[in-house]
RNA sequence: GCCAACGUAGCUCAACGGUAGAGCACCGGUUUUGUAAACCGGCGGCUGAGGGUUCGAUUCCCUCCGUUGGCUCCA
């Protein structure tokens, strides 16, 4: 006999080799019919797994959240079964579980298209009616690799595997996948289920490999569910920074410049917006700021390490038969500032700051409106310290970091510590004691991070910091950066307090990252309806008839004046009709002026998203705004 | 760069291989308006570029450019 011990601590007899669904059976008809997997001594198994011992058993149903991921991968097998189906030429290769659901790679040479997707999820439909039992097969490695013989990649997966015992999973009628498992009990418990795409996908991410075909599905286990997803990535379509850039008019991108964002005024004033502020918070920060220039000398490249490591990436050009590189990194020009006059330790930290333009050759599958283009400007700077100073410099940047960007609103990010990349510069010495640096200061912050081995720039480890895109696809913002070798190539020097000359420790670091990334993930963040500070248009006056034209042309140099900025709209539309256009522009103020308004100095002010308004005198809502643009507020109320 | 899809007016989208349309925007006029779209009229296109098939191509085929979603790479 086996002893069962259920969550709630009750004991269950049964004989030994039961099944987990035979004891669910005797728990109730309820739970069998839920019950999607299991939980035993830790490990999540399949319900046909029989029970011996003592064991702690935990049924999981659609209710627990583990069991989704159960559902989408067993759906991934259930769509693999339908398109070999379909093509029976099709070689399946992996398919795994992902946000939300699910992917597999396969191997066919006729391309599978979007049209296709309705007669897989037709045939996909015929196989979870069909709710046939998935039963797991457990076999020898050796006999594994005989049975897939001549398939490449599932021998390929079989090598990859760990363990002596290799399991296959059935849907009956033939069909048979490798696979670790579990899986859920039949075919008709994979939940609700939509094919999304198909894509290109290297085999094993390797581009000198064949493509393969990637269909993504997605999972869920109700109806609803499957329905609020699809909802949600409509909601978020609308959050795209290329919609609400053209929408609010602040930039455009042009086939003569694929990768070049053009800036309208208003993009401008929401770019200047960002850049006062950075200054700002620099100076106190204690960082001067230099500006290099963008072309300069091929040599320097060589020097840098840049021809070396990334000349793929950069642009060249040649005036007067000399070789020029435009530049991809703002470091090579800074070294020559230092190296201008001769440093004293006395300086040290010493912390220089460039807004610096650069351009880097993507290729043209990569551009992603302004957070994947081809030319950005880095809100750079480079510290140049002591060895002694580097965790306090690091502790100093990260504070920074947290700062910046907590006034912009942005909470939910991740960092990232990469080490030594295979392509690399300086000794294993330097790179073990540069990454121990950034991690101890990370450690001091008591922030968590994940590591990305071997991620690190060619000539240093660093720290990165990711945010999430609408469509959650995750975007790299600041960068942390140290180097030991830069400043060798370019025998940087400081005379130290035993009057030697000693070579600086340099710190690169960006914190928004790309201003024009930055800018685009700042308009999803806020869906375009940007903090009153950033706002490219604070307030619209909006007289009633033209009868009140003149007050409101008066109003609109009055804010003007106050250091605000309005527009004003003296169209002949009826007050509705102003109301939806500054909405649609997503203007924070809307200031509605008729007679009575004019009489009194006053406004009926309406708020971006509300439906009402409220009067209030010119003077008052002046000083208000105003109060709010110094604080920062996110908070409209007046 | 690779795989797939897409490219029609400033924007959003129509148009079985048979004379390219609508709404919004823009311009003109009427209306003088009180809080999420008043009315009438007008302008607007080498259908991304180039080639091919066809009596005839926005539509079918090829090449290139660009965009989108992935892959690889990266801020």
């Amino acid at each position: 006999m086996a002893k069962v011990k259920l969550p709630d601590g009750k004991l269950l007899d049964v004989p030994d080799g039961t099944t987990i669904g035979e004891i669910a059976q005797k728990i109730g008809a309820g739970l069998a019919k839920a019950a999607i997997a299991a939980h035993i001594q830790g490990r999540t198994v399949d319900l046909s797994t029989p029970v011996k011992g003592e064991v702690d058993l935990r049924i999981l149903t659609t209710k627990d959240p583990e069991s989704i991921e159960i559902q989408r991968h067993s759906c991934a097998h259930v769509m693999a079964e339908a398109i070999c189906r379909l093509w029976p030429s099709t070689k399946l290769v992996y398919g795994p579980t992902v946000r939300d659901g699910f992917y597999y790679d396969i191997d066919l040479d006729e391309p599978v298209r979007p049209e296709d997707f309705e007669r897989i999820e037709a045939e996909m439909n015929k196989i979870v009616t069909a709710d046939s039992p998935m039963k797991r097969i457990e076999v020898s490695r050796q006999q594994a690799l005989q049975k897939v013989a001549g398939d490449p990649y599932k021998t390929d997966n079989i090598q990859r595997a760990t363990g002596d015992v290799i399991s296959f999973y059935s849907h009956g009628d033939g069909f048979a996948d490798l696979c670790r498992g579990p899986h859920v009990p039949s075919t008709g418990k994979v939940g609700f289920f939509k094919i999304m795409s198909v894509a290109g996908a290297y085999w094993h991410g390797d581009a000198s490999q064949k493509m393969l075909q990637r269909v993504y599905g997605t999972c869920w286990p109700t109806k609803k569910d499957l329905q609020d997803h699809l909802d949600r990535i409509e909601e978020a379509k609308k959050r795209d920074h290329r919609i609400i850039g053209r929408q609010l008019d602040l930039f455009s991108f042009h086939d003569e410049g694929p990768g070049f964002a053009f800036l309208h005024p208003k993009g401008m004033i929401v770019w200047n917006a960002i850049i006062e502020f950075w200054r700002k918070v620099h100076d106190r920060y204690g960082y001067s700021e230099i500006k290099t220039p963008i072309i300069l000398n091929e040599a320097l490249w060589h020097r840098s390490g840049h021809w070396d490591h990334y000349k793929e990436n950069m642009y060249f050009t040649t005036v007067d038969e000399v070789n020029y590189a435009i530049k991809p990194m703002n470091c090579p020009g800074g070294l020559l500032v230092y190296n201008t006059h001769k440093h004293s330790y006395r300086e040290f930290p010493m912390r220089v700051a460039e807004l610096g333009l650069v351009h880097r050759y993507e290729a043209s599958g990569q551009m992603h409106g302004l957070v994947r283009v081809r030319q950005f400007t880095q809100d750079d700077a480079h510290i140049f310290c002591m060895p002694e100073q580097i965790e306090s410099e690091i502790i100093g940047v990260i504070e920074l970091v947290q700062e910046l960007y907590g006034a912009f609103g942005f909470k939910d990010y991740h960092i990232e510590l990469s080490t030594k990349p295979a392509k690399h510069i300086g000794s294993d010495e330097i790179w073990e004691i540069a990454t121990n640096a950034l991690a101890g200061a990370l450690k001091h912050k008591g922030l968590a991070y994940q590591i990305n081995e071997g991620d690190g720039a060619f000539y240093g480890p660093k720290i990165d910091f990711h945010i999430e895109d609408c469509l959650k696809r995750s975007w790299q913002l600041g960068t942390i950066q140290l180097d030991f070798s830069m400043p060798e190539r370019f025998e940087l020097v400081y005379t130290a307090p035993d009057n030697t000359e000693k070579t600086p420790v340099m710190i690169h670091r960006a914190i928004l990252g790309s201003l024009e990334r930055f800018l685009g993930i700042l308009l999803e963040h806020y869906a375009g309806n940007l903090p009153l500070w950033l706002s490219p248009e604070h307030a619209r006056v909006m007289p009633i008839s033209e009868k009140t034209n003149e007050f409101a042309e008066r109003l609109v140099v009055r804010i003007k004046q106050a250091g605000l900025r309005s527009s004003l709209d003296a169209s002949s539309d009826k007050i509705g009709a102003k109301i939806v256009r500054a909405h649609a522009d997503k203007v924070p103020y809307m200031l509605v002026v008729g007679p009575k308004e004019a009489e009194a100095d006053s406004v009926s002010a309406r708020i971006r998203g509300g439906q009402d308004s409220k009067i209030v005198s010119v003077q008052q809502w002046i000083e208000m705004t105003k109060n709010k643009i110094a604080e920062k507020a996110m908070d409209l109320a007046i």
